[in-house]
DNA sequence: AAAGTTAGCGAACAAGTGTACGCTCAATTT
DNA sequence: AAATTGAGCGTACACTTGTTCGCTAACTTT
């Protein structure tokens, strides 16, 4: 059981995600992506794609789910930088836009397919930012002592605003790019500032709720 | 001078560009969008395109710029409507979320050419995009008295939120649709509140240097 | 009324697309 | 050693794509 043959179809197969990965450009997109040119790429006959995969739709589910895999990378990336303690912003916004500037691809590939053609791609990219959501609520409620409904709406606030800025980034030259990181993090402050504010709100109004009741006693 | 020649090519330039629009849909995008299929709906050859576009992406541009003039008028007539009272953030964000409602595949399109596959697209959605950021600087410097730079801040940081809760409202139902909107207010209001804090500080830090300037004299 | 302009058409072309079919031949199993 | 499997290939087919080129016929100008 040597297994030779496994492992050549393996090969083949890797070389057709990363034909397809390399294709993947600004100025070719997945939904420009043709089977030929990628089975070319990957050096094999047009027909053998289909020892590989059904559909190219199915070549692009995989291409979702290995972008996703690497976005998760880098969250747990990001997070052991907060560990090593700085700002959690400015570290989390960093790690984020050094992660476009160096997977360009990959990245158009979430951004496009976020609201691109095929639904179940929709989906898949949702779920990946609800993972990134999630963690920085966690992160809010345990660290900051936020109320958890306070932390979701910051937290769905804050993704928002920096994919959108990594979005933006992909366009941007170094010196813009440093701008518009720099603008993030004060975005995303001021988000901070308003929930705080908020939350200290509450808490007076809490203690007045509270004053009221004990002088009704 | 009559002008019914004029006038027919100017319907004929219509019905290729609501041929486009009615092509254009959660599983067929811009990409994926032919000439020919475009002609043979607007009801003319395929050859005649030419006559009216030199390109398919012409056409997109267009189909850009007049999506992006729609939803501007529409929100500017909103903020007008604040005059009769009622909160500017919750009219405009509704009025935004009905936009999306009923135009989905113009916002599709939008969001899609946002970070898709031509940069002269990328470029337009973005200027779109700053026009609304610009109309909301305005009005935050005139009518809110903002300090112009945190103005821009917010505004931008507004218009990420606003636009992205738009494109996730096109995969909801109306109860999910609703939710959306009621987060989307509260986050804009989280943002202006982080803004105001903000602004308060610095109002503050000012007085005290003019205290200390007095005190130096 | 004559001349000029031009929106729209039909035929044709060169590429490119996805995919079905049967074959080869090396790896694997019996 | 013989039989089976299956990754990859070449041919072929039926489309669809964008675009060029004259042509007609209706509108516009002179």
């Amino acid at each position: 059981m040597t297994g030779i043959r496994a492992k050549q179809k393996e090969k083949t197969r890797r070389a057709l995600i990363d034909a397809a990965m390399n294709q993947l450009s600004a100025e070719h997109g997945y939904a420009s992506l043709s089977l030929r040119e990628v089975a070319r790429e990957a050096g094999i006959a047009p027909t053998s794609f289909y020892r590989h995969f059904q559909n190219m739709e199915e070549l692009g589910l995989t291409l979702v789910d290995e972008s996703g895999l690497a976005l998760r990378q880098l969250l747990r990336q990001s997070r052991q930088q907060i560990a090593r303690g700085g700002s959690i912003i400015r570290s989390s916004v960093d790690t984020f836009m050094q992660f476009v500037a160096g997977n360009t691809a990959i990245f158009r590939l979430l951004l496009q397919e976020r609201s691109g053609t095929s639904r179940e791609f929709r989906l898949a990219v949702a779920r990946e930012l609800s993972h990134f959501k999630a963690e920085l609520v966690d992160y809010l409620v345990d660290e900051q002592k936020y109320h958890r409904q306070l932390a979701e709406l910051q937290a769905d606030a804050i993704v928002r605003i920096v994919f959108s800025a990594g979005a933006d980034s992909l366009d941007s030259n170094p010196q813009e790019r440093e701008d518009l990181t720099e603008a993030t993090v004060q975005q995303v402050r001021l988000v901070a500032r308003g929930a705080a504010a908020v939350q200290h709100d509450q808490a007076a109004v809490a203690q007045v709720k509270q004053a009221n009741h004990r002088a009704e006693d």
